[in-house]
DNA sequence: ACAAAGTTAGTTAATGTTCGCTAACTTATG
DNA sequence: CATAAGTTAGCGAACATTAACTAACTTTGT
């Protein structure tokens, strides 16, 4: 469980990595950010590193929840798809902060630990979505000549380059908009 | 021009940086790759800041290459557009430190000019990708059912996301190999 | 009920290390 | 002998972290 403060510190530490990178995430800043001592943030974790631990397990949980959706196994795999979609551009419409970090794997390859947790993530996301496809293959609702991982790749890649330009362009297009374009483009592909 | 000297300090960087990251990349830790003293790496850049500039103006120099390559306008869209993507395959494939600077712009949240530098090499690529489209639609060699904006978000983030994961991944499969299938696959999306 | 003991969350001051960078000097080269 | 390219020594600033201490609560023993 965490502490009120520990979800505070979570939260100014993914603003200040998203506004000013992973050098502008320092302690100082940290402790600035939230009107507190530096050493007070000792209090609440242990190391700059266990705050970035911290961070990515949150990305974890909030990816195994969107991979655990219970669908109805009847629907056709573009609707599954689609729904997964719309609901990451709403997360990401809520908490643009998020994205520097969760399409920026090269942050953390200092430490190999925090690597091959942002790896895990992505596989989940991945794998969820091959997994679709294959039904969607098998139940016949789904082309069969591209093959279900080229698919996959397919549509999470250009999702993520879609999320990333709205974050580097200041979001200054509508995300939902195109978004939702995008998905229609999957429909017609599928 | 630069100076054989610069040449490697460039090189160096960029294996720095893709090895350690931006943190990584420190004046003491190139100097020491290098194997002089970190006052000398000033004999040849005035700053830490410059050597970063001299990365991203080689990697936009590339990205005008590839954007400028001179096609036989009768070519369909679909040849003209695998060959750029098997020609970036060829120089991932050769040049893999690469990869972590081209596609993490994250890195240089820091400094504006730099983070400019960055989307401008996107934007170059993402619309010479879109104008071969546009051209396949109106000769009617692509299908048009599907925005050309669409189209090229397709293609350039779902080849990112699969050289980049190759990069995260250590290498461990067939670039070249997994890259063709999904040319191929782009190939019967069209 | 109440004082002693312990906990929590903060402070200021200071630690050793690393950062980018400079000054002054030396060596090698044409 | 002048210039380019290197050296050693050291600068001030920033880094993550620790030490020592304190005020405000909570728990515990009698």
């Amino acid at each position: 469980m965490q502490t009120e403060r520990q979800i505070q510190i979570i939260e100014e530490s993914i603003k200040l990595i998203a506004l000013k990178g992973i050098q502008g995430f320092t302690i100082k800043n940290l402790s600035k950010a939230i009107g507190i001592s530096e050493p007070a943030i000792y209090r609440h974790f242990e190391s700059k590193t266990a705050i970035l631990v911290a961070i990515l397990d949150s990305f974890k949980e909030m990816a195994g929840m969107m991979s655990s959706l219970p669908f109805d196994e009847e629907q056709p795999a573009v609707e599954k798809i689609a729904f997964i979609f719309f609901r990451m551009l709403d997360v990401f419409t809520e908490q643009p902060t998020i994205i520097p970090i969760v399409f920026a794997e090269e942050i953390f390859k200092n430490d190999n630990m925090l690597k091959e947790k942002i790896n895990e993530i992505q596989n989940l996301n991945l794998q969820k979505i091959e997994t679709i496809i294959e039904q969607g293959q098998e139940a016949g609702n789904v082309r069969q000549d591209i093959d279900k991982s080229s698919l996959a790749i397919i549509f999470l890649g250009s999702f993520r380059l879609l999320i990333k330009r709205w974050d580097l362009n200041n979001y200054n297009f509508d995300l939902k908009e195109e978004g939702t374009k995008l998905v229609n483009s999957f429909k017609l592909i599928l």
